[in-house]
DNA sequence: TTGCGTGCAAAGGTTTTGCATGGCA
DNA sequence: TGCCATGCAAAACCTTTGCACGCAA
């Protein structure tokens, strides 16, 4: 965990770094490797696979699957800060909002003692609407 | 919703009762091509993702994503019966429980309220690890 | 210099699409 | 009979793997 093994690399440090800049919103492969091809620099879709790979080892970057998306999408979430609290994700704009509330550790608890399920807070995700999208979606109706 | 425009075919009926009955547990595309194969009758995989991408438009079936599973995963989860309240799923047995609590629907009015966001209850799924598997998996220490 | 990192190309899978045929109404 | 449904084959994707070359230490 703490000892590095491998080397740094132009690469690894461009998609983290896009990563980072990018915490609030999911971005796909192609998003990172474009990018980072728009900028001048070279790199290929398989190195950012691979580094994502270990990234979401680690813990700091989350995987998500939304529909319609053609493929995954990944989010920096950061490392040990983002135990015992919720992601709240905004199915329209892709915002992710970090839940520390201290409401939501009673629904841990709940959830184990009085329906014997223990919630594991790194992969469950609340998928909904957003602040600002909700109320730019009235006008059209609710969509569930 | 309750008009039907297409025909009745046996390989919708097949599909459809193939996962009332595996309800409790997710199924691939492949499980139900082969499971109804195996009863004798013919379906091609292209005829399980056309009804399966309908079934998901009506919001009776879902879909899930769980890793190294090589492809989607789908559960039936019933029709209206299933709004306003959370899904539970063991990561290790895929087990589906339905969990109609009161204490649920505080959860959703408090995140409205306090955090801005309306949860999808819908598409909301809480992962982790049921009561069973919880306990197998004790000697192996918590993941979260 | 050593050996991991990179990226191209190819492979492996899953899902979608085109089209001729089959089957329900 | 009129269409929709079906399923094969092919296409379109996403992701992984193999391998020779590049580059960090």
């Amino acid at each position: 965990m703490g000892r590095e093994k491998g080397y740094k690399t132009r690469q690894q440090a461009a998609i983290l770094d896009f990563l980072i800049q990018n915490r609030d919103r999911h971005v796909s492969v192609y998003d990172i490797a474009n990018h980072i091809k728009a900028a001048g620099s070279t790199i290929g879709v398989t190195t950012v696979y691979r580094h994502i790979d270990s990234l979401m080892e680690v813990g700091i970057v989350q995987k998500y699957t939304l529909e319609g998306a053609g493929g995954a999408l990944y989010q920096y979430v950061g490392d040990e800060a983002c135990h015992r609290h919720f992601h709240l994700k905004c199915e329209r704009c892709g915002k992710l909002m970090h839940m520390e509330c201290h409401q939501m550790e009673e629904i841990y608890r709940h959830v184990l003692s009085d329906h014997g399920f223990q919630i594991d807070s790194h992969k469950t995700v609340f998928y909904g609407l957003c602040d600002s999208c909700r109320g730019a979606d009235e006008s059209r109706g609710p969509s569930v």
